[in-house]
DNA sequence: CCTACCGATCGGTAGG
DNA sequence: CCTACCGATCGGTAGG
């Protein structure tokens, strides 16, 4: 029974940072309400703090389970032994699914998590740096290995999270192309960019 | 005397919208109160009320000022009858510069559109969508004459504009390149993306 | 999970 | 341009 109480605690508390995902994209943190998240849910307002502790921490989950994905991934990428240009692809790619089918939270955790309090925005800012710095040798690595024309990495990894992060504006377009086409046209001028020139 | 009051008057205003404008950006267009405006303004917050009509008001100010000044710029470019390619350059290489030299309110009408109120929001929107359909049609001419590669333009437009966005990462970061190298790092990367391959 | 409620802060107005 | 102030709304708590 204390099993079955603690699921259904979890659960609660997952739809309640799914539902706080959905509303944080639409409004913004700031103008997102706990009474509108409340209503979404379908409780009172106050009965959500039985769930969670504050908004803000429903922020730092959301950014948290984000960074954590990502971590994860350039970690396998990273030792997958492939080829730079390979690798750039795969993360790309990868960039390019969790922007499309993790949309809600992938979105709030990359345009709202200036609104973390102390001690977690510093600490996502810190995770956030090393991750591009990890992006950024990836590239480096390529242009050594003459796989990918000469620019500085940094500006490349600029381009491309900022370029997915557009995939917002594809969400909120009529007459869309397909998820797949997306992803292909996205990472054929993406990849084609970084090419060596012939 | 009149003529000096209105001078006056208008340059206050000015103050006002660019100190809003910092503010917005730094902190968002809700989390940025009117109080802290009057403060970095210099006085109590009842006193902007004699040069602005009201908060929101002043992002429409922002938001259109930028607007009207990318519209401009891409009526000058479909006219210059250059090649496609260079027309495509010369915009990306227009959103660069206005992204360095006129960051806070190309930022602010950038991210924080959002908030404007009915009727300017649906104008700003579809002021937005035109824009865009004009640097698609662009790039679509470009494929047409084969310069640019078979990609779907939208797609494109919307790599290109974001790829501009992630500039706000290039201010806030230190050792930063300088924006002249910038500007051609990511004039290489976008244009050599859309580029035919030989 | 709800009712009842709190202190803080917000955008904005009245009146001078 | 300021003092004084308003109604609305906010995040969150107490107590059951």
């Amino acid at each position: 029974m204390a099993r079955i109480k603690i699921s259904k605690e979890e659960s609660r508390k997952e739809l309640i940072i799914r539902s706080a995902a959905t509303l944080f994209r639409k409004k913004g943190f700031k103008a997102a309400s706990m009474r509108s998240l409340a209503e979404e849910v379908g409780v009172e307002a106050s009965s959500l703090y039985n769930h969670i502790h504050s908004k803000p921490i429903i922020l730092k989950e959301i950014c948290f389970q984000v960074a954590s994905q990502f971590l994860n991934e350039i970690q396998k990428i990273e030792e997958s032994g492939a080829s730079t240009l390979e690798n750039v692809e795969s993360l790309i790619r990868f960039h390019i699914r969790q922007m499309i089918e993790n949309f809600e939270k992938v979105y709030v955790s990359d345009r709202e998590w200036r609104y973390l309090q102390e001690p977690f925005l510093s600490q996502f800012r810190e995770q956030r740096r090393l991750y591009r710095k990890r992006f950024a040798q990836i590239i480096q690595d390529g242009i050594d290995r003459g796989q990918i024309t000469q620019i500085d990495p940094a500006t490349a990894v600029l381009i491309m999270l900022h370029a997915i992060g557009g995939i917002e504006a594809w969400h909120r377009s009529k007459n869309k192309i397909s998820g797949r086409e997306l992803e292909e046209n996205m990472v054929a001028i993406l990849i084609n960019g970084l090419k060596m020139k012939i």
